[in-house]
DNA sequence: CACTTCCTGAACATCGTGTTCGGTAAAATG
DNA sequence: CATTTTACCGAACACGATGTTCAGGAAGTG
């Protein structure tokens, strides 16, 4: 790819970036951006062709980094295995989205927290998708899986919005330990 | 107060209601609440100073009516009695829910849902507050209660988004089937 | 019947969006 | 190198939404 195009692509998604630091991104003016970033008006356009599709692929980018650096735990048929992988990989994930804190934390405001939540509860589903079945409760299956995802991307954001204070370890334990209450 | 400005209020208010059905409030021009009330365009003016303060006080008039019906049980000294209180008190706000579905229904999207998430997490932060700190596990108070009301708030939005299907009986009794684990 | 208050709607200024296009600079090609 | 292709530039423009103003008409009040 062109040199050129790369060095607008980044200069432009570094200007949102800066900007997101200090106002919701609904807030922002393709305008502001063209300023920060410095280029012209007609080349953000040949680059993207909304504000939000800007947004979007930048989140596209951003997600694909931090979750494809995760891979799914080889599934084993000892279920308690099977579980210490699961602590151990959503640990992990937190690692990758405190590496990428400075995004994400921007990111978490305004209508760019819906993108979050959606790629997020996505990926768990794979992620949890058997550890739901051994849950013994008895309720309906869509519940279970609504409650237990649910509440860890509820964690995840809680933990986001107070600056990621804790460390990934202490706040996959505590989840765990209020979800399973052994 | 004057008939004239309650009728355009609620004009307002209704018409907003019904555009609010097919597409989200970001996406509504005060043009379209206007025509769709049938006044001038000063009109709407004169009672709002813009469309995001309408929606605000069409909520703030909405949760008031859904939550302060729901009174808050007498506390008392047993802890199960009270448990049990709170288990109705949840109910009945989910009754009241349901009444209102038409509108709640339409509200939960885009940016208006997160007035629904701030108007609920504040009441149930009464409502909750100290049958949390009767939960016994490991973790700081801040978590749990960041954890049951999350939790429980996360259950209210998926069972509307799935057009408030099951009962709030069973809703109450899954959620807490799946909090108490008992 | 006065008198006050509210509604009306056209006209206007302002701002953000997205497009167009002739010109310039920088890569790629051979 | 010389040539061709490609990307960037930025002013100018059309468009649509917002919010204000104001004179005149309609509806409540006493």
């Amino acid at each position: 790819m062109d040199r050129r195009q790369q060095k607008t692509r980044t200069a432009i998604y570094d200007a949102l970036t800066k900007l997101l630091r200090k106002r919701r991104f609904e807030d922002i003016t393709v305008q502001e951006i063209i300023d920060e970033a410095n280029i012209g008006r007609s080349t953000f356009y040949s680059h993207f062709e909304t504000k939000d599709q800007l947004l979007e692929q930048m989140c596209d980018e951003m997600f694909s980094h931090v979750f494809s650096e995760s891979l799914m735990p080889e599934k084993s048929h000892d279920f308690s295995a099977n579980h210490e992988e699961l602590k151990a990989l959503l640990e992990h994930i937190l690692w990758h989205i405190k590496d990428h804190e400075d995004n994400i934390s921007s990111i978490m405001h305004g209508e760019s927290e819906k993108l979050f939540t959606r790629y997020f509860s996505g990926y768990l589903e794979d992620a949890f998708g058997d550890m739901i079945s051994h849950i013994d409760i008895d309720v309906s299956s869509e519940f279970k899986k609504q409650f237990v995802i649910g509440s860890f991307i509820n964690t995840v954001k809680w933990w986001i919005g107070n600056g990621l204070t804790q460390s990934p370890g202490e706040i996959i334990d505590a989840y765990f330990k209020c979800l399973v209450r052994k």
